[in-house]
DNA sequence: CATGAATGAGCTTTCATTCAT
DNA sequence: AATGAATGAAAGCTCATTCAT
């Protein structure tokens, strides 16, 4: 991500040759395989030395504590998914805005559930973290690549596009983590997919009258069609 | 929760006089005070115990350990939470199926935000928990509610009802704990929960050329009105 | 001491039970032995339980940390050695000035030399320790006694008494140190000592015509006979 | 110093070229500097050859081991220290003993006070080592400067001008660390060292007639004068 | 029954020192 | 010669859990 992070998470050095390149690297991989096959609670600093084939010592040069090291691996996580995202995205400039929202849905979808274990790994992992300005960052940059997709839209114009875009990815977003979260089996997890889709498509087709109309909450999306 | 809970998650043993009720109850009070006051990293026993105003000792009594501890903590937020929801359902038999979502969408999200704290705090414990089996038996609660409650709505019937309360149980439960890791201010959260409850609607109301058509998802809800 | 021991520094807690109060016993009889045995550079926690015959989990219900135990050392150290120092100059309360230097200088050299391994290594202990407040407290207490036995003396009055007492302790004091450090021998170490009292002798006895007479350094004590 | 230090803290090579020398300086200049800046625990190999501007692997070309680094630098503020002492006793042949005690304190003193934070840092480094053999061979040199100066003392002659130096110079050595270890104000250390010269010269100037006569304590110096 | 002192495995982190480059 | 990445023993400290009182 290109979230600055903060002071005190940060990596203690940049790595410079590649020999610590490839340490790095190693470092954050047996950081994902401890996490996956021992749980949150057995990630330990020598358990993913060990596993990645080097003394705790070198690891603590790369990074200063536990918490960059986590950090560091939600980073990189994020950074490839908010590539992707943003692939998607570009690709689908000039759709319709049923195609966008699709599109959107299954990148994300697929991203998250090409390796599941490791994306429920990581979703636990953030625990023992403050990374919230990692996913303001990665919230930012997906908003930004929403946006720049939506206003592209070939059947409509929305005026209130902003609100329709954070609620596309708040409801996107969340929604996968609770399927995630429910362990569901492949069958189920293709139905309520395909159902979100729906959603979502039918959210910015949803004609005026059907606008929930109770206090403050209506101010809602016109229709983009 | 009616959920049996895993064994080794038991507490060790039902409190039956109310003396011990009350010991309970102050364990449990005490557990989430620590929670909020001092973070999941500091919730230790004997923190929780002091606090409570009881012994370690007499706390293994009722806790055999501290994941039963936790586990008691998140059954009885969940019960809580189901019943108020049950309730609200339950209010809505019969009514339109935009009034039943609405009501759906503002009773968790008010449930959630009363006391963002603890539910925050909540939704970090249990990283410290095997809590599938707690998830899943809300989740059952709440799939039962739902249906109830649409198989009476005044306007329409749905063929796969199953699905369609399924899927809008994963986009409102995530939507909403996505909504609470971004840490917006109520002005955005509101908004969102406006076009949360637009977006169900839209949803349930949806006609079926929008249908999304690709391989194995499009077995698709049919209209409800 | 008295000295309130800066809050970083104190015991976790008091020991109430007969048993706790052994068991702290034991553990600062371990750091002395250990110090002694080891070296400050092999003075860890670890150690000191194994010696002490206690676990470190036991330690650190007493002592916070390391630091603590070695205040907490020091501190007792202290305490005893002022009781001494004050009881030996109640004991010269209304002798002469002769004799009350003599008393005082004997009364420390014998306290420091009576174990001189444990002088030792609690001079060197101490640099592990932010020692500041207990060393100003002992020697608020020293001066209080000194002032009080020298306001007694029978053969003279001295008109700037404070600065009189200040300087024997420094110098009293001081010289024991050094000589510690130097590890000179028993006889060596005696002559050393007869010569202290000669000197701190002479020096309240001297006639003022002796006096350093350059800047600001002569504001002297005038004579005590 | 000319302490032939023991062979294990003896540095690796003597620095022949100019290059080295420099390289030398800057790493005990170096170590100053973190001791002052950083504290005896902070004091790490590394970071002494960051600030030094060499890489570690340098460093131990010329000191084989952190203590060898350590003594080095003791090594040489007591042969500054040493040259500085002996200067002063030089310039006093001849003078009145009360001069030549005026100025071996006033020397020590200011050579102490100069930097004192230098002053401190060294004296904690020294705890680091075993710096017996210097402390030592400085006492040797202190002491010769002192008698060669004794014997020329205009003004009397003394049958035991061994102690006397002794006493003298732990006297002198340590009353200043103690003062240093109170860490006193200005006024107040100006105070002590006024007093201090005051006694050393009514020792040097005292009547038989004071003595102590306790048990072998009494073989006294005679008079000067 | 209730207590809380005692346990000790196991955690994170540091740092003097080596040695391949 | 110079470098600095890598090492790994060892440090300080925590905390779930037990059990004698």
């Amino acid at each position: 991500m290109d979230a600055t992070p903060p002071p005190h998470l940060s990596p203690r050095k940049r790595p410079r040759q590649a020999r610590a390149s490839v340490t790095v690297d190693a470092i954050l991989e047996a950081t994902i395989q401890v996490l996956l096959a021992e749980g949150i609670h057995r990630l330990t600093t020598t358990r993913v030395a060990r596993r990645a084939g080097v003394s705790v010592g070198t690891m603590y040069q790369y990074f200063p504590h536990k918490q960059a090291l986590i950090y560091a691996l939600n980073e990189r996580y994020l950074a490839v998914l908010a590539e992707r995202m943003e692939a998607a995205c570009k690709l689908h400039h000039g759709a319709t805005a049923a195609q966008m929202v699709e599109a959107v849905v299954n990148a994300y979808w697929d991203a998250k559930t090409e390796r599941s274990d490791v994306t429920r790994a990581l979703y636990r992992s953030a625990v023992e973290l403050d990374n919230e300005a990692l996913i303001k960052a990665f919230a930012r940059r997906m908003d930004a690549a929403m946006l720049g997709m939506l206003a592209t839209a070939s059947n409509g114009r929305n005026v209130d596009v902003q609100r329709v875009s954070a609620t596309l990815l708040a409801v996107i977003f969340g929604t996968v983590r609770n399927v995630f979260e429910q362990n569901l089996d492949e069958a189920a997890q293709a139905g309520i997919r395909g159902q979100l889709i729906l959603m979502c498509t039918a959210y910015l087709g949803a004609p005026a009258s059907l606008a929930a109309t109770r206090g403050g909450r209506d101010s809602r999306a016109r229709k983009l069609a």
